[in-house]
DNA sequence: TGTACTGTAACAAATAGAATTACAGATGAA
DNA sequence: TTCATCTGTAATTCTATTTGTTACAGTACA
C-alpha cells in the first residue's frame, strides 16, 4: 500500500459525514483533498459499489453517505481500498531450494496473521468516531 | 509497502539461519530467491548496517548471521525494511477546508495506532520461530 | 598472480500511481 | 426545450517507484 487510497477514501467519507445533509460535488471534494475531480469520482465509484455512497447525476447532483457513519467500521474502509498484501508482495523463489520451495507458504501465513491484527484494530473504530475528532471551526 | 523487501529480507535471513555454519554467497542467495545478485547485496548492505549480518570479502567469502536467530524479532526485520507508512501515504489537503486542515493529524494518529498493532504481533515471533517451520527436505 | 568474492555506482527497463482531458449521458431550472 | 451543471468512464500522458543489469574497483584466499 504505497498509494494514498486509504487516506483519500477516508477523506471523502469524512467530508460526506461532516456535511450529512448536503450533496457534495466531486469538484468540491477534490478541492478539499487537493486532488483531481476525476480521480475523486473514480474512487467514489469504488465506494459506491460497496454501498457506502450514493450519487445523483445531473444539475444539483453530487454524493452522500448511504449508511450511518456510526455503522461503518474503519476496517471496512481498509478492505474497500486494499489491493495488495499489507507487508508487500512475495518473490517467486526457486523451487529447487528447500527454503525457496516453502517460504511463500510461511510468508502467506505470517502476512495473514499480521494483517489480521491490523484489521482487528481498525474494527474498533467507526467512521463516526473518526469524524468526531474534527473541530468544527 | 508495495515492494518485496520484507519477503526478500526474511528470505535472506532464513537462508543464513538455515545454513548457520557456512558462508553463503550473494549468488547462491540470489538463485534461491530468484533475484539479481546485486540486489541481494544491496539489501544485505542494509541488513549489515543494522547488525543482523556480517560479510567476508574475497575468495571463499560470503555472508552469515551475526546474531542468534532466537533473538531476532520479526518486528525488527519489519523496521529494517520499512520505508513508508503501512497504510499508505497521505494527501496534501486544502488548509482552507475544515476537514482538509485537520485530517492529516488524525490520519497520522490512526496510522500510528494501526501500525503498532501490527508490529506488536510481529514482536511475538523470532526469526528462529519462523525458520523452524521449514521441513528439512 | 589468478580466481572468487563483496561493495557500490550508474544506468536502463518495467510497473504502478497520479493527473489530465475529453465527452456522453442525466437532471433540474430558466 | 434548452442551457448549465453534474456524474460516469475511458483514453492518454506524465511521473515516481521498483526492479533489473552491467560494470568495475577492492579484498582475500590459494
Amino acid at each position: 500500500m504505497n498509494n494514498a487510497k486509504f487516506a483519500t477514501a477516508l477523506h471523502i467519507l469524512s467530508l460526506l459525514d461532516y456535511s450529512k445533509d448536503e450533496q457534495l460535488s466531486s469538484e468540491y471534494i477534490a478541492s478539499s483533498i487537493n486532488l483531481n475531480a476525476a480521480l475523486v469520482r473514480k474512487e467514489i465509484s469504488n465506494l459506491k459499489k460497496l454501498g457506502f455512497i450514493s450519487s445523483r447525476e445531473g444539475n444539483g447532483g453530487g454524493y452522500s453517505l448511504t449508511r450511518a457513519s456510526s455503522g461503518i467500521l474503519l476496517s471496512e474502509i481498509y478492505f474497500a481500498v486494499r489491493q495488495a498484501p499489507l507487508l508487500g508482495r512475495t518473490n517467486s523463489p526457486n523451487p529447487a531450494c528447500t527454503v525457496g520451495r516453502q517460504i511463500n507458504t510461511h510468508l502467506d501465513n505470517l502476512y495473514a496473521a499480521a494483517e489480521l491484527s491490523l484489521t482487528d484494530k481498525l474494527k474498533q473504530q467507526t467512521l463516526a468516531d473518526f469524524t468526531k475528532n474534527f473541530d468544527p471551526a
